[in-house]
DNA sequence: TAAAATCAAACAAACGTTTAATTAAGTTTT
DNA sequence: AAAACTTAATTAAACGTTTGTTTGATTTTA
């Protein structure tokens, strides 16, 4: 039998409750009660708590590389074009699944060694390595400055998103928008960042220093 | 009495814990072994776990506010260099202070109502506003743009630091630096993230749209 | 000798996990 | 088609640890 209905209703409550409140604030009582199935179905269908995390992991490892892939594959695209689109597909991922980057975010800064954290790193490292082929081949075209840092502009994508998204109050606050339906927030904030980092994103690849 | 030296050492050894582990991963045990005192004296020199947290946070409250407020205050300084001052004070308190920076980050992403987070959104709030002031200066000399971003630049600045921050070892791998002792390379890597983020605060700070 | 500091021990509560029994669903045998 | 059997799903209860906190006695300090 493949993914009951009670399991997958388990893995989905879990990712919620784990990024709103830690792995360790998380006890499988929470995660039962709130999925409305016994205790033990968690040991059951997942083996462990630990495991459990393991498989809201795999639910989300593979998205980001083959948008990138494809975004490589593509020799029609402007490299600029294919940057902007790379900043899209980011945020889009970001964006519709915040709990769980929530839980990226926590686990990273967990430098605990655990399976979890070893599918991260790769994630990563994939990424990164897919993400220099895009700005390499900006550089050969002559459209994209020489001596990029694409570790640390990745740092700043990455970071900003995330800075945005853990204080969303924050941001709602600071602009006077108390009022907004969330999810209109929400997408305004989204326009914003986009076009945020598109312009710093730009300014990093192409202006010369002064 | 004041600061009886089993009490910072409680203080201390909590703070690295807190952000090694986190505060649901750190139990009392675990900071008194660590501490080398008995688990009673936690509760006897403060009150419970959540206030130990609480006197933590206490203990960093205004650094950033008084170095923004000197910045602000001197009129002789240009607004640029007022900007490049400001990211050198921030990322010298992140560098100097990284376990601290790392339960903030943590507190910020649980949104519990808790006396510390009310702490460290009063600090955000204050922050911002100072920073303003020095924008509005710049603008109002014709030296930057106007339309700024304040919130948005800001989370560029604090997210990127954090990121780079929490990913330490990974830019340690990209860099091809494992052999480099710790502290030399995060002398490094500050340099880099500060270089960085200055040509991106140029950038929007000061560069038109084309 | 009075107050502060320190300690081992105990507390109840919450934790993740396991057990053993029961029900539901599916398959095979009559 | 009914009965017998087998496996999967589900449950309440209990397991042994670990949790944060408190107690009451003892030692140190002033």
């Amino acid at each position: 039998m493949e993914s009951t209905d009670k399991k997958t209703q388990i893995l989905e409550v879990a990712q919620k409750l784990f990024a709103k409140n830690g792995f360790d604030g998380t006890s499988v009582r929470d995660i039962a009660k709130e999925a409305d199935v016994n205790i033990a179905m968690i040991s059951y269908y997942f083996g462990s708590k630990e495991k459990l995390l393991e498989a809201v992991f795999e639910k989300h490892s593979n998205y980001i590389r083959l948008q990138l892939e494809s975004l490589i594959a593509d020799d029609k695209m402007e490299p600029m074009q294919k940057v902007y689109q790379l900043i899209d597909s980011y945020l889009q991922k970001y964006f519709g699944q915040m709990s769980f980057h929530k839980i990226v975010l926590r686990e990273q800064m967990a430098n605990k060694l655990s399976c979890a954290t070893d599918m991260l790193l790769e994630m990563k490292r994939r990424n990164q390595e897919l993400v220099k082929q895009i700005i390499k081949e900006g550089q050969k075209k002559g459209v994209f400055k020489k001596n990029i840092d694409i570790p640390m502009m990745m740092a700043t994508m990455l970071g900003t998103a995330n800075q945005v998204m853990t204080t969303l109050p924050f941001y709602k606050e600071v602009n006077n928008l108390a009022d907004m339906p969330e999810e209109e927030f929400q997408k305004l904030i989204k326009k914003k960042l986009t076009l945020h980092l598109k312009s710093i994103f730009k300014a990093i690849l192409t202006y010369e220093e002064q």
